[in-house]
DNA sequence: CTCTTTTGATTACGGATGTAGTCGATATTC
DNA sequence: GAATATCGACTACATCCGTAATCAAAAGAG
């Protein structure tokens, strides 16, 4: 299943908060980003149509919550992105990342500590 | 500028091989892809309409260069990718490749000294 | 010289995406 | 109770993408 990057914001505030309604996701996103409710909306419609969202009416209204796990989504779009940009090799990934400074010392700990695990 | 999976393929090939015509990629691609000459046309043509590749006249045909850094846009792609998808965190990334066995021996062996270097 | 092939240029076309507008029904506010 | 706000359903529409087809000109085959 295909999710489209906008719609993957709308995702994101549901994977954080999953059962509410389009007006507080809407609330969550005014500060980033300036979309008519409408276009949440939409958005919503179609990714219930996915079946990446279910439905469950309260009142006159819906809540939503994701039916896809963020982390199975991670993990496929990961795998994806490094087969088509890298050859499906992670550690030229890695290694643009830090030439770009997009590591933070935080992180490079933390890939060290993950390292370690993954050697045992 | 955005160049699109299918298009990507295209850039690959000329990153690999740069100046060749539009036959001698569809040759090279002919193994994986079966695209049609014409659709490695229409891609050719919008990557130079996007100024991706620039283009040498060669009697009646084109040679084509791309006026892209490989290099270059593999990090501006890793960066948005992490940023879209992990709140621009790396480390979360790399978890996710190892949790779906999408790192083999060889690439933590990589890792490992690469981040060797980033300490420094 | 005529037929065929190949080339770049232009056009086609359906599905996905971003960004809403319209509509009819209901809930809420005076 | 009448005006207004809000909800979900449906529709709109330009752009991008994948996948070509058409066309006119030129080059090559015989």
């Amino acid at each position: 299943m295909q999710i489209a990057p906008a719609e993957l914001e709308i995702m994101n505030v549901l994977w954080d908060q999953p059962g509410i309604g389009a007006a507080e996701i809407a609330d969550v996103l005014a500060s980033d980003k300036s979309w008519n409710i409408r276009t949440i909306k939409t958005m919503l419609g179609r990714l219930v149509e996915k079946g990446a969202l279910a439905t469950e009416a309260e009142g006159r209204r819906y809540l939503y919550r994701p039916l896809v796990k963020r982390g199975d989504y991670r993990r496929k779009e990961a795998r994806q992105f490094v087969d088509r940009m890298f050859g499906g090799r992670a550690a030229p990934l890695v290694a643009h990342l830090a030439d770009g400074k997009g590591l933070s010392a935080e992180d490079i700990a933390e890939l060290e500590a993950l390292l370690g695990e993954l050697k045992k």
